[in-house]
DNA sequence: AACCGGCTCACCCGGGCGGGGGAGCGCTCA
DNA sequence: TGAGCGCTCCCCCGCCCGGGTGAGCCGGTT
């Protein structure tokens, strides 16, 4: 059987920024971008003459917001999926992009694979889209950022589990009893994570989890 | 890098269901089901022994239902992904669900593919699964953020200027320094704050702040 | 065989944290 | 003029946390 392909419409007002998205949803045979708007008035009239499947839509815009144009979108035609883009972490966009209709999230420095995926999952299922990556707060410092992965990556499997635990709040005695090991073995690598991430104590450990994205809010959305 | 199979437990009370997604999931060599089981108790015991990487829970069985089953699974052990299967999409046990901690949800008459890529979407642990029809209950996810609001609101403000430090990794002493106050005057301040927020310690309480939203931006780390 | 790294657990010790009190001060409002 | 509240500071006490050090087990490397 032959899958019909998913057709795309990228609003963003940067032509970097949609040629990359262009580039990287190139990749894929099924996805094919059929047009591009550079403002939120634009994306409307553009999802309107194509009806796509999918619109990648940018949140801050001139002329017309992302929130509203998705708004306007689907009050045209609800079975358009709406990808709202981000470049940092949405925060209070995200339940009014949601209340918009939005069908997921994606962050602008998300792998290539992982944008495709995102495309192929709204388009093709029922699905709505929650990157944890929105939840988290990210300010502009890149390079620290990176810092942080590397720091993450010296870490041993059983220290971002305990991480991961820590920085959910729990005690030392409660990780050994979840991860079903002595107290004093949980000490050790926490011992081992504070000095490989250069944290002070657990609660430096955990901000840095949480600045990092390692650790995600789901608790709440 | 290679990625490492997804380990697969299914939970279902219907032979039927079982043998379907475990033909589905068969399909993707990525994906392996190691064990499998009819009840919650016998999912919860199942996860427990095989730590999986996803569950796919069935929402009602006999003896244990899969909100309670998913509770204990993610009690145990949080790094697994509970994928909450359900025959139709609108029920009111879905906000329980995702506060349990389900990580996405799936339809019964979903694609075989659309299933796998369910799978796979949540095994990699950046994202979270809504099917559209529960899309207008996530807005009942603002209850749960006015909550944290009415809760700040009883914070007064010297008790919030703490709570920020706090949420920033400071001690004690280095928040007393930085506002210029004794340490048993913050000691104070603190244990109001956690009295408040219903928090054991300065970590939940710091957790809170970060979910909450209040705890965005600054913080120099 | 010798070595190394990861995982596990153990003991000692100092310090910060959190809970329980109490108390004085200034402000506002009834 | 009290009552209440917020802010400030104090003491005692128990516990958990974090640092230091050591040790045994196992699997892979040299």
């Amino acid at each position: 059987m032959t899958a019909p392909t998913i057709r795309v419409v990228l609003v963003d007002d940067e032509p970097l920024v949609r040629s990359g998205l262009r580039a990287i949803l190139l990749a894929d045979p099924a996805i094919e971008v059929v047009a591009e708007a550079d403002d939120g008035v634009a994306g409307v009239a553009a999802a309107a003459e194509h009806t796509p499947d999918v619109v990648l839509m940018d949140v801050r815009m001139p002329s017309l917001d992302g929130i509203a144009a998705t708004e306007r979108i689907l009050q045209r035609n609800p079975a358009t999926r709406v990808l709202v883009v981000t470049t940092f972490s949405a925060d209070d966009y995200v339940l009014d992009a949601l209340r918009a209709g939005a069908a997921g999230f994606l962050l602008k420095r998300a792998d290539p694979e992982q944008i495709r995926e995102a495309v192929r999952v709204v388009a093709r299922g029922d699905a709505v889209l929650f990157p944890t990556a929105v939840r988290r707060l990210v300010g502009d410092a890149r390079p620290q950022r990176a810092h942080h992965e590397k720091l993450l990556d010296r870490l041993t499997d059983r220290e971002r589990e305990v991480l991961r635990l820590l920085a959910a709040g729990r005690s030392n005695a409660e990780i050994a009893g979840e991860l079903w090991l002595g107290v004093e073995t949980v000490k050790t690598h926490v011992a081992n994570v504070l000095g490989k991430l250069g944290a002070r104590d657990r609660m430096q450990a955990a901000i840095f989890a949480y600045e990092s994205g390692f650790s995600d809010a789901v608790s709440g959305l």
